[in-house]
DNA sequence: CTTGCCAGATTACGCGCGTAACTTCAGATT
DNA sequence: AATCTGAAGTTACGCGCGTAATCTGGCAAG
């Protein structure tokens, strides 16, 4: 629910990449890729069930799991929490930071620019 | 030193917006504001005086406490960690986000041109 | 019917954090 | 010299997390 821990997001994004997901399907996902042993992402999966962060049943022949909440949802809390932790909630002073410490790479600028351009267009 | 937590952070806050500060100013910046017990406090300068974030001295009369890492060092830090994590580490698309979502003010708006501007200028 | 597999539940353990009290040690005051 | 004061260190405790193994119970296969 709230607090979905580093690891934990780990599961979610490989359940946001394709759902549902069996149980070997998430540890092929990131079992290897974190170095983790099955029965650490089975705690994993185990958390997320009580937190209600996915769902697990059966669907036809197999066992299979599904995020019940939306990537987007959980961008949008951990963006915002640290947002108006270190910049009192305003986005330009963010973007100012990174330009001030040369992260605004060629392209960011160019989509920016363009991201602009669009929202003024149907203001 | 690398992981400041959440409670430690609002001892850095005190210490940056005003340096330096002892024991007794510290718990009246923060005490009273977080609900915390003066030992509280206590811990937490211990703490970040063991992660060498702050140090701690006598200065003429009274012991005094300084930070030792910049908030932007630490804001860097932490909004870089957020950006990989959340967006790949491009900028563009995070404001994306908060564009649909709705989060992005009239000021930010504003400012975001006024950044553009200014960089593109001493291109 | 019995055995085995698989999902879920229980248990484990060390670490950092939030919260806090108590102890020690050195400098200052009496 | 003895006492006090304030800073640092030590100890405490419950919780969540990272990491993992084991137990349990139900369905499937032999």
């Amino acid at each position: 629910m709230q607090t979905i821990s580093d690891a934990e997001s780990r599961i979610m994004e490989a359940l946001w990449r394709k759902t549902p997901l069996s149980a070997e399907q998430i540890f092929a996902a990131v079992g290897a890729e974190n170095g983790w042993a099955p029965a650490t992402v089975k705690t994993l999966v185990t958390r997320l069930l009580k937190k209600k962060a996915i769902s697990g049943g059966k669907e036809g022949d197999s066992y299979v799991y599904r995020p019940l909440i939306t990537r987007a949802a959980w961008v949008q809390s951990e963006s915002q929490g640290m947002l108006d932790k270190l910049f009192k909630g305003e986005v330009a002073p963010l973007v100012a930071h990174f330009a001030e410490h040369r992260k605004l790479s060629a392209k960011d600028l160019k989509q920016l620019k363009a991201l602009i351009a669009r929202i003024e267009e149907d203001k």
